[in-house]
DNA sequence: CTGTTAGCGCGTTCAA
DNA sequence: TTGAACGCGCTAACAG
């Protein structure tokens, strides 16, 4: 209610200039005594003293267009409903706070315009940079956001087209860690369920998969926006060709199978044993759990965030990171809670 | 990257003022004759035409500070891990897509700290008012919320102190479907299960639970950050107790008790009979699939954006909005899927 | 009717 | 310690 208060209204107040003002609300946080600005410690209290009593909110519109830093980063995933990724949100919360920096969440629910609506609306709020994950169908979006020289990293999936700084999981790696694991567990026959979505992710874990198993072992594919209907038809194809040991290939995906299989009476962990990608709550039910790789989350969020603040650092001093396209490749590891 | 270009540029291109390319930018959407401002034809095209070609986008900032608008809301949800929240928060950015605003995201966690702490950042960020979940804890920050005159509306739960703007489902009607079901079912001994948390959903679902099944009918309590050690505990407690038949008060906790049961050799939906709170892909694992009521989410979301964007619009031409408080109290419905 | 001038909003920062 | 310019876009008032 009652109008915002200015720095000016603090000056007035206190009996001191607008600009000493400003330069003891910026020199607060400096405990040293080397500040650039050395204000007389009287006047300061004074000023202090003042701007706290009359509860005194610099506006962040104000500084935004002086200094031209807005501190906000745009994060654009893939499904906030995905524990998955609630969970890279989370994390990226604790961090970006931590550096002083908000957050912008989108939801592109795997849609390309969806997802460059997002990138639009950012950018008219002045983000400082973008951390993604690219849907199938958002070259072109990417392509903009490229020439547009604001510093963005790429999570979760990468683009084979482009080469962009990108922050990923060793999904290969993490197909071996699934398979050994299944096979560890006596299965014999086994085969893969994944998306028919052409994301890294999901081809990476693919083209594993046929290097260990040959082309005896299936890959049976899921929509993403059709799973349970194609749970289904994979459990159906899974209990006719008498495999014992699947690989899921994504959270909901593995759940939506379980599913299927339950409900046409295989005997999950004993008939079929399965291994999944990321954690479900739904795996501690099975007897014994249902076990499944785990990406390092909190790490993909410190890792990005810390790569993007890099690249906006170096931005801001007017060096140029075009040149930057650094892969980091985190590893997974296997779990059962 | 090539320097922001600016309303002077496109002026100076353009070889009009910069006030002309102002109006042009604003009355672009207009297609009616009634512009406030005309502008002839063949300049508007041609300022159009550059604006594009250069790649125009105004500056927020400058335009926040000028007309003293952000268009942002502050969203401050409990766990963006749960797919509670998450389609909430899916919801909420859809509304406000439509309506031209930006979500500010953060998740609590159920710590008053930490849900202070987003206030106070969001405020910083200057948003035209606020959508939130309070937690136990929170009523000092709630107050001061109030004190500021930021519009906001409460969602989820409602704090029996404070007479606020809020949103909620009719959480006793709810009860009493569950409980309804559940006995429909053949459940002959029921019992709760709920998060020792005092939140008002919690508490109207408890006391209807009393209303309903008097004091023969436990409610045993776990904690938010411990459930998976307390649901060990109770479902001890349903074993030595005998009851065929429990109330889940929220997904996650009946998640984690499942998972106990199961452990622990007891044939749920057999044996012992299961109705939630909240939806969960672990209810379809078993058979029949768990039941549970649904609260309706995308209601939740659009009423309480809508009553918000009511609020906002009211005190934007300076009407006292300090006496809504209005509740709106929504029916929750049982699923199955 | 079409277009321009000039001041504003608020905090930052350089020159004095 | 201060005055004043500045960043960018909006808009009232005014001129041709």
């Amino acid at each position: 209610m009652a109008k915002n208060i200015t720095i000016k209204d603090i000056a007035r107040e206190a009996g001191v200039s607008i600009a000493l003002v400003s330069f003891v609300m910026n020199n607060r946080i400096e405990a040293d005594g080397k500040q650039k600005y050395r204000v007389s410690p009287s006047t300061r209290d004074r000023i202090l003293e003042v701007a706290a009593r009359m509860n005194y909110q610099p506006s962040s519109a104000a500084r935004m267009l002086r200094k031209g830093r807005t501190h906000v980063i745009g994060v654009i995933l893939s499904d906030m409903g995905n524990i998955f990724y609630g969970t890279i949100a989370k994390e990226l919360e604790k961090i970006a706070t931590l550096n002083n920096y908000t957050l912008l969440f989108g939801s592109s629910e795997e849609d390309p315009e969806r997802f460059c609506r997002l990138v639009k609306s950012f950018m008219e709020k002045d983000v400082e940079g973008f951390i993604v994950v690219p849907t199938v169908g958002s070259g072109p979006c990417m392509q903009k956001l490229m020439d547009s020289g604001v510093p963005f990293v790429v999570i979760d999936r990468y683009h084979p087209d482009y080469n962009v700084p990108t922050v990923v999981t060793d999904n290969s790696d993490a197909t071996r860690l699934a398979v050994q694991d299944l096979q560890k567990q006596g299965a014999k026959k086994i085969c893969m369920a994944s998306y028919a979505m052409r994301i890294s992710s999901m081809t990476d874990r693919e083209n594993r998969f046929r290097d260990l198993l040959g082309d005896d072992a299936p890959i049976f594919n899921m929509g993403f926006s059709t799973v349970d209907a194609d749970a289904d038809r994979v459990a159906d194809e899974i209990i006719a060709g008498g495999y014992d040991g699947v690989i899921g290939a994504s959270n909901i995906l593995t759940v939506a199978l379980l599913k299927s299989l339950m409900r046409k009476g295989v005997k999950v962990q004993e008939d079929v044993k399965i291994v999944s990608f990321d954690f479900s709550n739904v795996y501690g039910i099975f007897n014994p759990p249902i076990r499944y790789v785990l990406q390092p989350l909190s790490q993909i969020a410190s890792e990005s965030a810390e790569f993007l603040f890099y690249l906006i650092e170096k931005k801001q001093k007017g060096e140029d990171i075009s040149g930057i396209k650094d892969k980091i490749i985190l590893k997974a590891s296997l779990r059962n809670d």
